[in-house]
RNA sequence: GGGUGAUUAGCUCAGUUGGCUAGAGCAUCUCGUUUACACCGAGAGGGUCGGGGGUUCGAGUCCCUCAUCACCCACCA
């Protein structure tokens, strides 16, 4: 006890535990309100939207890189200067919510038919009420620093209006319609999903063939089979030259006869089976464009709960599992199977969304036509596949990293209608209503219902949730005052808004890759037609976050699976922040374990401890900073140098970058030598200096721990406001002692350690040495020797300095085997450059400050090598 | 079938317009308890940069080719 009083008095703590701050310095910056964006000040302006995350999500480690990295570049830009937005919000995720309030009504033996639509909504809002703030609060605890007074929500009265606003405007324009297309039907949650919602598992399936009239098709879906009655060829398929296209058959099929029409086009493939098909119109978007190319009839097979409808006769109401085994069954009994393959590979269209079997349907529904050259950009009438094209191509957006604009072309290459209507009930309601009867021609499209509304309906589906997001960077940015003013236009509403007119173009949108079709693709086509402007000026894409053995992480596998809830609790969210940003390459994938997330709790550790360092140092009064030592000249160049690099890092989006300069300042720079120089020559002043500034620089990346240092340091203000400092000047040839200094000492070490000499002792004239004796003697724990101690004194010279040692011969021939080691190395170093300086085509070819370099190299090494050739003739010698 | 990315130390990865005597973290091994820190310090070992060819004064970096892995898109009757 006695002992504990006895120690220097610390302000901190030994071990940073993050949870012991992280809280309290987020409600810190709260009420400073640091996090608010002010489109009245004079700075310039920066933005950038969140993706909004589902409203009913929970954070995983993918939100957490997202976070990090936006906020690292909002926190940047503060730093810079700029007046910031970084806008957060949710996203009502219809198909999402709507299956998980789906599934708490079938526990209570409910459903949203039994419960009605205006019921269902009610209980999905409660529902969602409490979840919004869980994922705000993980967000929170990310030390993301949003500015939260305007956080936004894609039901909000605002975004609605806009929604609306914009399905009225590309309606009246001819971009919206209303068609009969083939659908991703999915049975299970009874609405159909765009094709990117489409995911395909293989499995493997039997593959039968039987006889059809002349032909053999194969397939492995007998049950769609009974109204067949086109067959497909080929063209140039010899086999079947004795027939002519548009030739009819009689033929015996599943339920008697059927007359059979051929087709001959060149999008079969003759090597696949047989070369003959049969196609079924209404159930396969490939026989449907066949069926729109030559006018063939469509016929409606199975029904939208997956069951075969009338035209299977005695198969009628079963569903197709249950109908095949028996249809194949019958076409055995009738002599027409052939054959039936086993190892059929075959890949099944799911729902992403809760993975129901897809079963396409022909079905009424609403599309964005994206061919259509009628949309206004840049003075030309182009087509949204068009505009999506040439606003990367032309640059106006820019997408880190670059190859992914390849993958982006390719998508739009071969986008189709973009289908927006949904069978869900949680979400934008369509603004259409239609006159007595849905499948009847009168339809109304407004903002407002009609005015006399007897006789009118409303269309009972919903809009694509993604319609919604693709909206996000401008309608969020609308002045709420506006929602239900409908005298104001949406080109008043925009133009009226102050943040809207301060803060679009957002500066970057930052997000998945996985994502670029669903969203990236989408908020282009949306923003460009209603604004006028590009959503963002950049894109940048960071991978997927996978476990350390490669694999995706899941819920599931919970060895490998990092939560971050769980991670921030234990380690504090700057570790997490710092594992997920080291070694990371835009657009590629990263693994995270536990042992990154180690390392650098152990790096907040080392940051910590040397605060305490410093906090403990005595700090004059006038807090003068004045550079003493060479140490400090040195020092003060590394995190010169450090500063600016990390600020150029991050405005390149070189995130890794900028934390590997900061990881190697901090350890190996200040920690390993400056501080220890320091304890010998001392300048507290300096070292407070030193940490601020460093704080400072690492604060985008570390919000919390260099807040948590700040506090204590007495400062009264908080770090989330200081901005970037010029670094004061230094001498560089000072520095440069120093950097010869730390040669000596570490080859002093080098001898104490190779040559297993306990007690190593010096003696030199070189000023450098003799400045700086304390200092060497405190890094390499060595003694003064005493002037003629020994005669048996052997030199040695180091970066330009000699010193005696008081170590005899046998030991000293030791050191020779490393000298020879060193000299062969430098030997080959001097004859590539020698080479490379008598080459002619060089000396002719390479730039001149390159060829001056290499003279300069040349010479040094030249250098050295005379030095270690003398040390080896003294050693040899003594 | 079309496309993209990757292949660098035992593992995970950097390496920006070619200039490299190829780096980091983790792991391994040796040494060390020096009052900021053992969530520590000082050191060491470890690589013919996937194979082959080419362009160049010069290739981890550019081109061609092969191999392996991963992913995306389309098709799968």
């Amino acid at each position: 006890m006695v002992l504990l009083l006895l120690w220097p008095y610390m302000n901190l703590p030994k071990t940073y535990i993050a949870k012991d701050y992280e809280k309290n310095i987020y409600q810190k910056w709260l009420d400073s309100k640091c996090f608010e964006a002010n489109p009245k000040s004079t700075k310039k302006h920066y933005s950038i939207s969140l993706p909004p995350p589902n409203e009913t999500g929970v954070l995983h480690v993918g939100h957490s890189l997202g976070l990090t990295l936006e906020d690292i570049l909002i926190r940047h830009h503060r730093s810079l200067g700029y007046d910031v937005l970084w806008l957060p919000g949710t996203d009502h995720a219809a198909i999402a919510t709507e299956n998980v309030v789906e599934k708490i009504l079938l526990k209570e033996g409910s459903s949203k038919h039994k419960l009605g639509r205006e019921q269902f909504i009610n209980r999905t809002k409660q529902f969602v009420a409490g979840s919004r703030e869980t994922i705000n609060s993980q967000i929170k605890a990310m030390g993301a620093s949003l500015d939260w007074s305007r956080s936004r929500y894609t039901l909000d009265d605002t975004l609605s209006r806009v929604v609306s606003e914009v399905f009225v405007k590309m309606y009246n324009d001819g971009l919206i319609y209303r068609g009969y297309r083939i659908v991703n039907w999915d049975p299970n949650l009874q609405t159909n999903v765009s094709d990117d919602e489409v995911e395909y598992i293989e499995e493997k399936a039997k593959l039968y063939t039987f006889q059809f009239g002349p032909f053999e098709i194969s397939t492995a879906r007998p049950e769609v089979k009974f109204a067949d009655k086109y067959i497909v060829v080929n063209p140039k398929d010899k086999r079947y030259s004795k027939y002519k296209h548009l030739e009819t058959f009689d033929i015996e099929w599943i339920n008697g006869k059927v007359k059979a029409t051929l087709i001959k086009d060149e999008s079969v493939d003759p090597k696949f089976g047989t070369g003959a098909m049969t196609i079924t119109p209404w159930h396969s978007q490939v026989d449907f464009d066949l069926a729109l190319k030559y006018n063939l009839d469509k016929e409606q097979i199975i029904d939208l709960n997956g069951k075969l409808l009338d035209i299977a006769g005695e198969f009628k109401g079963m569903t197709i599992n249950d109908a095949r085994p028996k249809i194949v069954q019958k076409l055995h009994s009738k002599g027409l199977l052939l054959k039936v393959e086993d190892n059929y590979l075959h890949k099944l269209a799911v729902n992403s969304r809760g993975k129901g079997t897809i079963e396409p349907q022909i079905r009424l529904q609403w599309f964005i036509d994206v061919n259509k050259e009628v949309v206004l950009w840049k003075g030309q009438k182009k087509s949204f596949k068009q505009i999506l094209q040439s606003v990367i191509r032309e640059g106006d957006i820019k997408i880190i990293p670059k190859h992914f604009e390849k993958t982006y072309f390719n998508w739009i290459n071969n986008l189709r209608d973009w289908c927006i209507s949904r069978q869900i009930w949680w979400g934008h309601q369509l603004p259409v209503w239609y006159k007595d009867n849905v499948d009847k021609n009168e339809i109304y499209v407004g903002l407002k219902p009609p005015e006399d509304q007897t006789g009118w309906k409303r269309d009972q589906d919903t809009l694509d949730t993604w319609f919604s997001s693709s909206l996000w960077t401008f309608s969020t940015l609308i002045d709420q005052k506006f929602a239900k003013d409908y005298s104001v236009s949406l080109k008043d509403m925009l133009n009226q808004s102050l943040d809207f007119k301060t803060y679009h173009p957002t500066n970057v949108l930052e997000t998945g890759w996985d994502i670029i079709f669903f969203w990236v693709a989408r908020m282009i086509l949306s923003t460009t037609y209603t604004t006028g402007q590009i959503p963002f000026k950049e894109v940048y894409l960071h991978g997927l976050i996978r476990s350390e053995n490669g694999k995706k992480m899941s819920k599931s596998d919970p060895e490998s699976n990092i939560d971050p809830l769980e991670v921030i609790e234990e380690y504090g969210a700057d570790s997490l922040r710092l594992a997920l940003i080291q070694g990371l390459t835009a657009g590629r994938d990263i693994r995270l374990g536990k042992s990154k997330i180690i390392t650098n709790r152990n790096f907040c550790n080392k940051l910590w401890n040397v605060a305490r360092y410093i906090e403990d140092q005595e700090i004059s009064d006038d807090d003068r900073v004045e550079l003493k030592s060479e140490a400090d000249h040195w020092i003060i160049s590394r995190l010169n140098l450090t500063s600016k690099g990390v600020i150029k890092d991050l405005n390149n989006y070189r995130f890794s970058d900028a934390y590997h300069k900061i990881y190697h300042f901090l350890r190996d720079e200040l920690a390993d030598w400056y501080i220890e120089a320091s304890k010998v020559q001392e300048n507290p002043n300096l070292l407070k200096y030193i940490l601020k500034n460093f704080l400072i620089t690492c604060h985008p990346i570390a919000p919390f721990i260099t807040e948590a240092i700040w506090q204590s340091l007495d400062q009264e203000d908080l770090l989330a406001l200081k901005t970037y400092k010029e670094i004061i000047e230094f001498d560089s040839s000072k520095a440069q002692n120093f950097e010869r200094l730390v040669t000596i000492v570490k080859e002093l070490r080098l001898i104490k350690k190779s040559l297993d000499i306990k007690k190593l002792a010096i003696n030199s004239s070189s000023g450098l040495i003799n400045r700086n004796f304390e200092t060497i003697k405190k890094l390499v724990r060595i003694e003064k020797l005493e002037d003629g101690a020994s005669t048996s004194n052997k030199t040695l010279t180091i970066a330009e300095e000699s010193f005696t040692l008081n170590i005899d011969n046998t030991v000293f021939k030791k050191y020779l085997s490393d000298l020879e080691i060193k000299k062969g190395l430098l030997d080959n170093f001097i004859n590539n450059l020698n080479k490379r300086l008598q080459n002619r085509s060089y000396l002719d070819k390479a730039p001149e400050e390159l060829i001056e370099e290499s003279r300069k190299q040349l010479q040094d090494a030249l250098k050295d090598l005379e030095l270690i050739n003398s040390q080896i003739i003294i050693i040899k010698n003594s």
